[in-house]
DNA sequence: GTCGCTGCAAAGGTTTTGCAAGTGG
DNA sequence: CCACTTGCAAAACCTTTGCAGCGAC
């Protein structure tokens, strides 16, 4: 995501209002990159502006991802959000539940698809982090 | 996924037990291959059998991803199942929703994570298919 | 007969929606 | 001032869980 000045500006052209719930927000997205989710965000906001609710920064997520400066995901059941619109892959720690990025050695290439216009990819990699470094029980596949 | 025999046998094997509603389920995943949400499934195997409950499609499906005979991933809140264990991406119509596999040209590299143990992977692409491909409104991203 | 499975109902969690009041431009 | 935003409450949604009864083996 770009700066705050450039939200703002993002924000003017649609016709929309700049309020302290949302400077907040694009605040708190910038300051996190562990691919929060919606109440993760929440939380951070509401260390600083307590009576903020979840229901505004739903909207104002989604509004994010509208505008093409969020990328949302879901992983179990949840959705969470990314600043980092580029192509990139995250892994996901299906213990501990934690999300990184990672950077590919070479580009991915984009397969080719008849008929089908591709404008975004996501690529998950599960497995399990160096601190919840469990081998998986017996047989036992990821839910995702 | 495997033939119907090999799936009878992995759950003798596990002490489970083989049901005409366990059977009606297996059959409706090796004839839909589209990636079907648990509803989906549901309403299949209801047109032969319309008294199985949703609950049992659950707990079979989630069975079956145990057993790592089907892979689950989340697309925009809801589970989807996919009997292709291989790897293997998937494309998504941010339209309609369809979400079609994909072939690699050359097979996907596995980013090297340091201290991660990669166990899956699933990789989405998301863009318009054939019917729905309208240029996607002006600098909108997906969803997801 | 035992133990697992079914399916209803209910809970649980996440995300969205309706609407009155508040506020930025 | 007008239109957009906020935030409460409630709904909508998907998925899981508890439990009594049923059925495979």
């Amino acid at each position: 995501m770009n700066s705050i000045d450039k939200l703002v500006q993002s924000i003017r052209e649609r016709g929309g209002k700049v309020t302290p719930q949302r400077l907040m927000i694009y605040q708190a997205l910038e300051r996190d990159q562990t691919h929060p989710t919606a109440e993760a965000i929440h939380a951070q906001v509401c260390e600083s502006m307590p009576m903020v609710s979840l229901t505004t920064v739903y909207k104002t997520l989604n509004e994010l991802v509208a505008l093409g400066e969020l990328r949302r995901f879901d992983v179990d059941g949840t959705s969470h959000f990314d600043t980092t619109t580029t192509p990139h892959a995250e892994v996901v720690c299906l213990s501990c539940g934690a999300i990184a990025d990672v950077v590919w050695s070479t580009p991915p290439q984009l397969p080719i698809v008849p008929d089908f216009q591709i404008v975004s990819q996501t690529q998950t990699f599960l497995g399990y982090c160096g601190s919840c470094r469990l081998p998986p029980p017996d047989g036992l596949l990821p839910a995702n």
